[in-house]
DNA sequence: CTGAAAGCGCTTACAG
DNA sequence: CTGAAAGCGCTTACAG
């Protein structure tokens, strides 16, 4: 079953024999034509339930009004809150989005790029594969539209770029550790090379120096992606030193609930004896008990400004400087770690 | 910054003083031209990095590739695995994926499947929006192009359904309990016409019935969101009776999860005292303590389907018969309730 | 105030 | 084996 029954200028015009010009600068109120003209128009086109093949019209203007989307892993919670923000700043703006999946691989990825050029979308908002090390492809596409990279970023990547201080965050994380007492606190991060990831240990890293706070190695745990199973293993690893830590600060939530688990089973009080701070504001972060302690990343923030962004630099004639553009964060201070009164 | 340095079949003609035609020609493999000439187009389009402008192929052939989902509500655990599966399924197929959320708002769902055709969709996929009474927009999108109806379905709507087993996983879920000895099942379900709720209250219902449990309209409850708030209110009204149940069954895992908090805060043994059964299989159903037991729907199964039957549709010369398919569900016995030996 | 014509990038029946 | 021409649905400079 092909598309069927749909109106076309070419039926409104040969229907009320005009030509194909009139009706559609009768459509589009031009001032030239007549009222009376634009009022048999609009109202046979509305018999007809006409509507505009955006289609045709773009193709004509190189314009789709579509923004190609392309996210690591749709299946995550933070992920979800970018699209949101990003869809809705795209419909008041008039924009379609497209949405593609990388699924963390880098040749995916670009792939990716390269179809929604085909497909022709006016601009590009990515978010990059955990993988990402080459980045030729996206320069490549940044050579023929615009491209903005949001919450994964890379400064090898010369373009605008949304995201958070993952660094002040972290940083604001870790003192607050450090303000409720605690003095050895662990880090679990990411093994790979993820902006995110080094930014956090950075910020980890500050707090530290700037309270006078030695590192100490053996309580700096990484793995290759932070998920609940590897904060498990990581805290049970921690668990068995002799030399214990009196918080642990996991660089995503999933490891800090892994982390909560752990610590329960082996009758560990949360947050006494050991303290947990995550990162993101999942949804589970007030499912487990206790509540967890974590950043708050405002995502439809995130993609809303990065639409605007994106939509700025579609509608320049000049290339534009590449900006950064820090949206801020929020410690939530819950029960996996003391408040301060 | 508009599109730049997009090589076209012109430029790549104009180049080799061939004629448009035989370049396209060319491209496509087309048995007509010769092996030299294919091979000097070729070398030159890769050059060039042609990449062919699907936006004017799909504008010649009334074909865009696109395929439009609407969702009520992207930010959902569930949700995003429906799209991951549609995704992923639409991507073997050739076709991209435009996204619109309907925010579970009537008015608004018309409006995206109205531009989802002006964007020239081939085909729509639509998940209904909580409040969809009127369906007279959707019938009139039916007239233009495909359109299945995936997960949140309505029988009001003429077309091919791709579902869960509402009715049947409610029942097994139901069942299960009756199984494990509990005798007095409350149901936590929503109190607007949702096809859904209505299914799984009918299985609740049906299950009851087949095991000569009579049913006791004082532990049906319902609220209009099944939220994890609602799930806790409900639960507290719940043990606020005399005669308490020894079971819940709440439609959704955020009211299950809403149901836990609450009979922990009370101190009342899960499942001993009371078990708790949800539905979805979120994430968070294995981060509450005691991990829950609850219906997995799968999403991405679902998604596929759907995707694959739409195509059939859009391939298809003539219109075809409705159908109904249904997904297989399967109950996951996890902490909450007893498990059958 | 209205129309004929060109053109966006591509494919394809028709000629040669 | 290759090319000229038409056409997808629309807009817009150019005529009248």
């Amino acid at each position: 079953m092909t598309k069927k029954n749909i109106t076309t200028l070419k039926e409104i015009a040969s229907e009320l024999n005009l030509s194909i010009s009139t009706v559609s600068r009768a459509l589009n109120d031009h001032p030239d034509i007549s009222l009376k003209t634009k009022e048999k128009v609009t109202s046979l086109a509305k018999n007809l339930n006409y509507v505009p093949n955006l289609f045709a019209k773009g193709f004509r203007a190189h314009k789709s009004n579509i923004i190609g989307v392309v996210v690591p892993d749709i299946a995550h919670y933070f992920t979800s809150t970018l699209l949101k923000g990003i869809m809705r700043e795209a419909e008041l703006q008039g924009y379609k989005v497209i949405v593609s999946e990388s699924v963390n691989n880098e040749k995916k990825q670009g792939e990716m790029l390269q179809t929604m050029i085909q497909f022709g979308v006016d601009g590009i908002l990515l978010s990059l594969a955990r993988t990402t090390l080459k980045v030729d492809e996206i320069l490549k596409t940044l050579n023929h539209i615009p491209l903005i990279l949001f919450d994964k970023v890379s400064l090898k990547v010369p373009c605008t770029q949304v995201m958070i201080d993952d660094e002040e965050a972290a940083f604001y994380a870790v003192e607050h550790l450090i303000q409720t007492g605690k003095k050895r606190i662990a880090i679990i991060k990411e093994s790979e090379d993820s902006y995110n990831s080094q930014m956090r240990y950075r910020g980890y890293l500050r707090a530290l120096r700037s309270n006078n706070i030695e590192t100490d190695e053996s309580i700096i745990l990484s793995s290759e992606n932070i998920s609940m199973q590897n904060g498990k293993r990581l805290t049970n690893q921690l668990l068995s030193m002799q030399n214990k830590p009196d918080a642990i600060f996991a660089i995503t939530d999933s490891a800090a609930i892994g982390a909560i688990k752990t610590l329960k089973k082996h009758k560990i009080k949360i947050p006494q004896e050991i303290a947990v701070v995550g990162f993101s504001n999942s949804r589970s972060s007030i499912i487990i008990e206790p509540k967890l302690t974590t950043v708050d990343q405002p995502g439809n923030k995130i993609g809303e400004v990065a639409v605007q962004y994106l939509i700025q630099e579609m509608n320049s004639t000049t290339q534009l400087e590449p900006k950064t553009i820090i949206v801020k964060t929020n410690l939530i201070v819950r029960d996996s770690s003391f408040k301060i009164i």
